[in-house]
DNA sequence: TTGACATATTCCGATATAGGAATATGATAG
DNA sequence: CTATCATATTCCTATATCGGAATATGTCAA
């Protein structure tokens, strides 16, 4: 009776901790599945079945090379989170309102000069 | 046997597609759940379980006015999500980039007219 | 070719979650 | 004070999710 949604987006796959955390690693460097297990010390499945929400969601792209797979992060398919946050940025002053006052000042100061 | 976490997190929160559109509509104004529930054609349970959620997280608050509630969204409270994507804006030449570079740009200039 | 290695997949149990329906709570109007 | 309105809460069911354990798959090395 109640529909739920069965295919995970990128906003619901970020919401999970170790999802966030094997992230956060894959954008350093691509890596094999065994060197996260190691860095982790989580099960092999674990890290194996993440990386499948992950993949699955275009996050990360895969790479194989013999035995090994390399795993490594596809930046473009976060953008819409990004984007999506830009709504609240008006609020608390972030850094993109610092840069862009600073960047209407200079404007203004320019205007100004031509005077 | 399997360890879950419990507390939702801001992350886990917006993982809710209905959520994010609540989120969407409250950074606009404050707003009843009625209004809500007019808005999106929702069953007032639902609207009033997953404000629970938001609430619960902090991402909106709420101010009783005789039998009314109006929920607002706390920006700030989304700021560890931008924070968190701050890792990824360089590869994609976020308009923050943009201005940074802009920036420095200036700042060189401003360095080169001292001289 | 066979054993070890790297990784994926399957099966399972415990818990989490969303939504519907019904009901509870609390406040106001009349 | 009582009926109605606005909202929250509880109970239920279906499904989703995570992790562990075991096993399957595929590749290399000796």
């Amino acid at each position: 009776m109640s529909r739920l949604k069965t295919t995970h987006d990128v906003f619901s796959a970020i919401g999970e901790p170790k999802r966030r955390l094997l992230i956060e690693q894959l954008v350093i460097k691509e890596m094999t599945v065994n060197e996260l297990v190691d860095i982790f010390d989580w099960s092999q499945p674990t890290v194996s079945k993440h990386l499948g929400v992950l993949k699955k969601v275009k996050i990360v792209s895969e790479r194989k090379e013999g035995r090994f797979r390399y795993y490594r992060i596809q930046p473009d398919e976060l953008r819409p989170i990004q984007e999506w946050m830009h709504q609240f940025e008006k609020y608390w002053g972030s850094t993109m309102d610092q840069l862009d006052n600073y960047l209407n000042q200079i404007q203004v100061k320019g205007i100004d000069s031509e005077h």
